[in-house]
DNA sequence: CAAGGTACCTGTTAGC
DNA sequence: TGCTAACAGGTACCTT
């Protein structure tokens, strides 16, 4: 489940389900599943074990777990990653990789994970230097989300138009602005009623004010809904499929009629996927002229 | 250094 | 029916 919104809701089954728990066991049934722990899958398991979980935090689309330890678990869902809390003796699932007992029992952590672009790891922490808060080392990088109390409209707007790019090539960068992916991204730019390729140095402030709204909006109203899922791959940690889908106004719907004007939804190509946009709402940009 | 393309995987679906 | 190609919500890394 990967944008924000499902994130969050997988992030909120974790903190009702493991915070506070001791690791018991852990088995690495995949290696990619741990291939951002240099040290291999042992080292894992053994900085895992016998540690107790402090919280369930979130940095864009990433998941960590502080640990007893002064270590975290690092976690993320990629595009098919799947955290699941089950009864131990529940069969495993078919592209089941990592398990993790806890020494109360059940219920159990699992990591399932089809497209295995996922994956988990144990690191050091390092303090964020504005918050003061532990992070994992290699997500440092990761701009705050946007609805991070500290997330700054004003150095973002400032980032933003110093760069050379096309909007969503910009909203999608991780390092900017954290959380937002394929289809909150087309559908917060649809309520925005700009074109994907708007060149960033051409956005004036209040239209980033009004982006920044619609990237909130759209992302709340999806949390609220429990996320989006269009299949069984993008689920709770009970399995849960969220609903939002049905509340998309572009993505996914090509040809079907913009809610805001009825002309047919287009869908193109656009960095090895696809951005659905409304032609007549999100005019392509023109050169010295938008 | 920024920007953009490509690789990494498996499964489903559309089209021939 | 069976094969093939296209496509799927993300990020890291390489080249330019």
């Amino acid at each position: 489940m990967p944008e924000l919104p499902e994130v969050e809701v997988v992030r909120r089954g974790l903190e009702r389900f493991v915070q506070g728990r001791e690791v018991a066991a852990v088995s690495v049934l995949h290696p990619r599943a741990i291939r951002r722990q240099p040290a291999g899958a042992g080292d894992f398991a053994a900085r895992l074990t016998g540690t107790r979980i402090e919280s369930v935090r979130r940095r864009g689309k990433y998941l960590y777990l502080p640990l007893d330890s002064g270590e975290a678990v690092l976690a993320h869902l990629g595009m098919s990653g799947q955290l699941l809390m089950a009864p131990t003796e529940t069969e495993p699932e078919p592209h089941l990789r990592i398990r993790v007992g806890f020494t109360d029992g059940d219920p159990e952590l699992r990591f399932v994970d089809q497209r295995t672009f996922g994956g988990m790891a144990i690191e050091k922490t390092v303090l964020d230097p504005v918050a003061g808060q532990p992070l994992p080392v290699s997500i440092a990088h990761i701009a705050r989300d946007p609805f991070d109390p500290l997330f700054d409209d004003a150095e973002f707007a400032r980032r933003l138009r110093r760069r050379h790019t096309g909007i969503k090539r910009a909203l999608l960068d991780q390092s900017l602005i954290s959380g937002v992916g394929n289809i909150y991204a087309d559908e917060a730019l649809w309520r925005a009623r700009l074109h994907y390729a708007r060149p960033t140095e051409t956005l004036t402030r209040p239209a980033i004010e009004r982006l920044l709204a619609a990237v909130r909006e759209v992302m709340a109203a999806a949390l609220v809904q429990g996320g989006t899922s269009f299949d069984s791959l993008y689920v709770n940690v009970n399995g849960e499929s969220g609903y939002f889908d049905r509340s998309l106004a572009v993505y996914g719907r090509q040809d079907e009629p913009c809610p805001r004007c009825g002309a047919p939804v287009r869908r193109e190509a656009f960095m090895n996927r696809s951005s659905y946009t409304c032609p007549t709402c999100q005019p392509r940009p023109r050169r010295g002229r938008w």
